[in-house]
RNA sequence: GCCGGAGUGGCGAAAUUGGUAUACGCGAUGGACUCAAAAUCCAUUGCCCGCAAGGGCGUGCGGGUUCGAGUCCCGCCUCCGGCACCA
């Protein structure tokens, strides 16, 4: 018989919520604990992805209230965003209605998963009296010149008509949809990140408790490169462009630079040359073709410009060229091209027939292509003989001496753009007045109330652009006809402050309070997927950096301890809607309850692995708490003995399975109760005193509270008990139970197990030895043979080498 | 190409510090209960040889260190993820 799993969840959701058992402020006594699941965006139902971020999650808000910490655990709403607004392309339902229908459906979902958060802090990025802030935060960083408007050839999806952050683009293609973008030029709104890098990059170093592959994805994001930047003077043009490199030591091997094609010097140096018209041609080529098809090319081109540059170490005249492999949003849009060092300048002069010298003695094999390894410099004038690392050194000095350049360090990281040409999202609270130019909206005037409007399709600009009495504004500086800025923000601004808002949601003066934002912060422990490491996480950061100079943030780093969770695989693929291969967590609610599922979810691999679904699993949970349903309601206990051994295994599992949960190995947790469960029944049939039996009911109880929490509240009920399980204080292992009577010694003859003996576990190893050379066995192997060393290791195992 | 992670039974996986490889669960096979089925309970379940006792082999591959290696070192292979014409 299986135990009505419905009305016992139902039962304790209720009660949970009516004693606001998770409910919290900041006037206790216990040390303060932030839990934040990373806010989900309201799709309208749960996946297995949501139950497994918020099982854990709930795991750890339930074991640290246990544990005596003042536990914060909120949930919100990232509920700006293009999916209900393409709904509502579709539908003519307002996003609002469809996203808030979507929003109360989920929250009776997570409610039904019995996963609890402090609903009185509830917000959704949606609301005004949410969103208002948003663009507090953006106009304080409008006063810092942190964030700007600027024309930029910047990432357009032509199906969501809007334009894309660099991180928003995968391998050439929108995130959302797969699209290949293109590169349009466009008056765009950004956040000036890059300033952050070094503070970004070095910051990652605190961040010990983050896993090491998010860190190492941010590093390779942010990009860091050393190296120098200099001065080239153009031949007889009265022109310079700056270069940067990071391998300075090789200048001397300069056999040409190259430009790229949006390079503002191109237009002067070509003009009047023989070669304008053909390299009008290609740059406008260069234009069209988007990133990936640049690349996919292959081959690198380019075009000579009919100018030569002055390499300033020996006044060699070399030919400048313009080619689209030489990016201009990198460095400084220009390179001095080393043939001989650098492979893609090789695969470029090999096809121009230019001249390639080395400036590094290549060792064998590196005939036919660029050396990048170290080596004596050769064929450098004064660079002559020294390695790398001292060539670069007097190479910079030189250039420094000579006010031509400097050593510098060069960051792959770009400016965040913000700005989207969509409806659902926070408006950007901007004025652009014919004659003040771009003028904040007043603080005292926030929110910039996002309009509602009929036709939401896009059109190239922001739907917001066709409501003209909300756009035709006047002007806050001068009081003149101005119009609204009609872009929106990227929704990533909304999620990256959230955490703070959570510290104090209700604040209708301020963003949050820094006092109580003081108290709380940082989030002690994050938990979400790995797809937000450098989108969402890398934000955060820099927001919260922002937030912490303007004194507003107590901490630099909002996230002391991040967890990302590995994805759920259904027949070798993820599990996702489009590919058709989910199974509903609501039909299993139904069929085996919430706390199988969770306990699955919980028991099926590590929690960082990707896991393959297998409802069979669930089957087995769902048995488990069968078992311990039938072991404490329905089964009789024959009487007997009172069982130091299993009040000895009791004590091992509360040790385990609190070493376990703090190491987040929720996995071994587990079957450490299903074995203790097992014997505990084995007991029950052969006779155990009912003290034992109560004991370790009660130990099991405790320590299933987090991972199966309805079942076990129940239980605690059912066997008598009328505090709140939840608020009972985490089980104490006593470790002079935990000792065992005896132990299984391993005796091994080289190093094979040849037999096993049970020994008391404080035998010296001389007993040992004796012990095991009386075993028949062990002497069948020996066999009168000389025992040539004795490595004993009592009370697990003994090495005879004999030989 | 660079960076990160992983490879253990039929499957999900365990082994936290170099010391009993495969815990726990799933699946499978046999049995008990039942008219039957479901549920439940019991047993078996890495591979090979053997009637058995027992023995040999075994953690992606090849070497090495060690009394002893899934674990450490060197060299590979495969898979997953990220970045990538970033000078």
């Amino acid at each position: 018989m299986t135990y009505d799993h419905k009305a016992i969840e139902a039962k304790w959701q209720q009660r949970w919520e009516t004693d606001k058992v998770f409910y919290v402020g900041e006037d206790s006594e216990k040390p303060k604990f932030y839990n934040l699941c990373m806010y989900p965006y309201p799709s309208g139902a749960l996946h297995q992805g949501h139950v497994r971020n918020y099982t854990f999650g709930d795991l750890l808000t339930r074991y640290k209230t246990m544990r005596g910490y003042n536990v914060l655990t909120p949930m919100g709403w990232d509920s700006f965003g293009l999916p209900a607004e393409n709904a509502a392309i579709e539908t003519g339902v307002h996003p609002r209605e469809n996203t808030e229908a979507q929003i109360a459906t989920m929250t009776r979902q997570i409610k039904q998963l019995g996963a609890m958060y402090d609903w009185d802090r509830e917000l959704a990025a949606h609301h005004p009296d949410y969103y208002r802030w948003d663009q507090w935060i953006f106009l304080q960083l409008f006063d810092q010149g942190l964030a700007y408007k600027k024309e930029a050839p910047v990432n357009w999806c032509p199906k969501d008509q809007t334009v894309l952050a660099n991180e928003q683009v995968v391998d050439g293609a929108c995130e959302r949809c797969g699209t290949v973008v293109e590169k349009k030029n466009l008056a765009q709104w950004f956040f000036r990140i890059t300033d952050y890098a070094e503070r970004l990059l070095d910051d990652l170093e605190q961040l010990d408790e983050w896993p090491e592959r998010v860190r190492t994805m941010q590093r390779n994001w942010i990009g860091r490169s050393e190296g120098a930047r200099f001065r080239i003077e153009v031949d007889g043009l009265g022109e310079t462009f700056d270069v940067f490199t990071t391998r300075p030591d090789t200048i001397f091997g300069m056999t040409f630079c190259v430009l790229a094609p949006e390079h503002p010097l191109v237009e002067r140096l070509i003009a009047g040359t023989e070669a304008e018209e053909e390299a009008r041609a290609y740059i406008r080529d260069a234009g069209r073709a988007s990133e990936i098809e640049r690349m996919a090319e292959g081959e690198k081109t380019g075009i000579f410009t009919g100018r030569y540059a002055i390499n300033p170490v020996d006044g060699e005249k070399v030919p400048i060229y313009i080619a689209d492999y030489v990016l201009m949003g990198y460095g400084t849009g220009a390179i001095m091209g080393v043939p001989g060092q650098d492979q893609r300048d090789w695969d470029f002069a090999t096809r121009y027939d230019l001249p390639i010298v080395r400036t590094v003695q290549p060792s064998d094999g590196w005939e036919g292509q660029a050396y990048l390894g170290d080596g004596p410099t050769i064929n450098s004038g004064f660079l002559d003989g020294l390695d790398q690392a001292a060539a670069k050194e007097a190479i910079i000095a030189w250039l420094k001496e000579r006010g031509i350049g400097e050593g510098t360090i060069q960051y792959r990281l770009r400016d965040w753009l913000i700005s989207r040409q969509r409806y659902w999202g926070s408006p950007i609270p901007i004025v652009s007045c014919p004659r003040c130019g771009l003028v904040p909206v007043p603080e005292d005037e926030l929110p910039v109330l996002l309009p509602d409007i009929q036709d939401y399709a896009p059109k190239g600009q922001s739907p917001l652009a066709g409501v003209e009495e909300w756009v035709v504004t006047t002007c806050p500086a001068c009081g003149g006809e101005a119009m609204r800025e009609t872009d929106t923000m990227d929704t990533f601004v909304d999620s990256s402050w959230y955490f703070f808002r959570f510290t104090d949601p209700g604040n209708d003066r301020a963003p949050f309070d820094p006092a109580r934002a003081a108290y709380w912060m940082p989030v002690d422990q994050y938990i979400g997927g790995v797809e937000h490491a450098v989108l969402h996480l890398l934000y955060a950061r820099f927001i919260t950096k922002v937030l912490a100079d303007m004194g507003l943030s107590p901490v630099q780093e909002p996230f002391a301890r991040l967890f990302t969770q590995g994805m759920i695989t259904l027949g070798g693929a993820k599990m996702s809607k489009s590919k058709g291969n989910v199974v509903d967590p609501l039909e299993l609610f139904e069929t085996h309850g919430a706390d199988a599922l969770r306990l699955y979810h919980l028991f099926m691999g590590p929690p960082t692995d990707d896991a393959a679904w297998d409802t069979n699993g669930v089957e087995g949970t769902s048995r488990f708490l069968d078992r311990l349903h039938r072991l404490v309601v329905d089964s009789e206990v024959v009487d007997g003995e009172d069982s130091p051994e299993l009040i000895s295994e009791a004590n091992r599992a509360i040790r385990k399975v609190t070493e376990d949960i703090e190491r987040f190995a929720f996995n071994t947790a587990i079957p450490q109760l299903m074995t203790l469960t097992n014997h505990l029944a084995l007991a029950a049939r052969d006779g155990v005193s009912r003290a034992t039996f109560d004991q370790v009911v009660g130990i099991i109880l405790k320590l299933l509270a987090p991972m199966a929490p309805h079942l076990a509240h129940e239980l605690w009920e059912r066997t008598g008990n009328a505090s709140m399980l939840a608020l009972e204080p985490w089980p104490v292992w006593d470790e002079s139970l935990i000792v065992e009577s005896t132990v299984t010694m391993v005796v091994q003859v080289n190093g094979k197990v040849r037999d096993r003996v049970n020994v008391s576990p404080d035998i010296s190893p001389a007993e040992a030895e004796a012990i095991a050379l009386g075993l028949e066995k062990v002497q069948g192997w020996i066999d009168g043979a000389q025992v040539r060393n004795v490595i004993a290791r009592p009370p697990d195992l003994i090495n005879f080498v004999v030989g």
